[in-house]
DNA sequence: TGTACATCAGTGAACGCGCGTTCACTGATGTAC
DNA sequence: TGTACATCAGTGAACGCGCGTTCACTGATGTAC
């Protein structure tokens, strides 16, 4: 067989990144197979020989992201349920609610960029969105010391608080309150990690 | 001039309403000039006795539902500013955290079912998302007494709280997590509107 | 009051562009001998 | 080792559908006389 056989796969990979980036800055519908293969380096008759349509692009695009960050989330989560370690939880916020996080157009968390998109997608898609989303709250559970159903609480709300912080700040159109909104989530949710 | 005058003014606002209707169950993008106008009872053709271009409907469909139940939250926020009514809060919380208003995909709150919609519309539609989002915050800041930094930051944290929680729950795919995060962002912010 | 007229909201056929998808072809690369 | 062959990833032209938009027309209704 022509071609070594990580050739495929790596080809692969570029359109699936490519398509990412793009989705990120501008959501599923307005992003077309020609531009996401045109970025990738490639021409758009060459798509159907790695997806079967555009829709199956969604999934792989939600999924590497989850693979990159949220790989590393949970690896975070884990690093030892005995000892609670609340500064994690704090870094991970610190940095979700960042002004970097907030002008990364390309490489932010597909949860702020793409909310309505994925609610509309199939279940394939969403399902990427919960494992995501699950990454999440296990980190912050795992840094929150004890009493299992309040813990569990606050961690979900952290993750509603971080999440819905970040995607109001993305859809105000520019103003003060863009930074107003994403400094109120931040001190909030650093001091529901703390306590 | 033929047909009296607010005949237009009053097609205009069923063409309105149809698109709220359909935005809020399909997304901008999914919804066709054709189903609006047949959802509202006429023809295609007829629409551009009414709008420039599909583009100018989404500001005027968000703007309705601000006219609706954000004049009524703006209304609420005003009642009695020298008397803080945390009841107020705590009502508007219940009702927005509501299985019943997760389950209305027609009515339901805009910010909810059109953030990244709205994140990629023109400034018109955003500027109306504000408002919406500045009637909220003011009817919590309204119910929380008090040292007024501290006051705002928990405000906006609600706001976003609370809308947070509400697109996680309607992007997830079916399971109990849907139910669990809908909770855990409802007890927090009621417990943020009683403290 | 009744009739002719003017206006313009609403109709529905047609246009044309964009984009997802298909398809016949090319050419790079691994394998057989 | 070198050459012919087979495979299949990638190319780019073409297809066709859907939808936003346009346009010539219709007919309901207010106004003028």
């Amino acid at each position: 067989m022509p071609y070594s056989s990580e050739h495929k796969q790596k080809t692969r990979e570029k359109i699936v990144e490519s398509a990412r980036i793009l989705f990120n800055r501008h959501g599923f519908q307005d992003v077309t197979i020609d531009m996401v293969m045109q970025n990738a380096g490639l021409t758009r008759g060459g798509f159907y020989n790695h997806f079967k349509s555009k829709e199956a692009l969604y999934g792989a695009a939600v999924s590497s992201f989850l693979m990159g960050r949220g790989a590393q989330w949970r690896a975070d989560a884990g690093v030892d349920p005995t000892n609670p370690d609340p500064d994690m939880a704090r870094q991970m916020i610190a940095g979700y609610l960042s002004p970097e996080h907030l002008g990364d157009l390309d490489g932010q968390c597909p949860m702020i960029a793409l909310p309505s998109d994925i609610a509309r997608a199939n279940p394939e898609v969403q399902a990427s969105y919960q494992e995501l989303l699950e990454a999440m709250v296990w980190l912050f559970e795992s840094g929150l010391e004890g009493q299992d159903d309040k813990a569990r609480q606050k961690a979900l709300s952290m993750a509603a608080l971080c999440i819905g912080g970040m995607i109001l700040a993305r859809t105000l159109p520019a103003s003060a309150l863009v930074q107003e909104v994403r400094l109120a989530a931040l001190r909030t949710a650093t001091e529901m990690a703390a306590r």
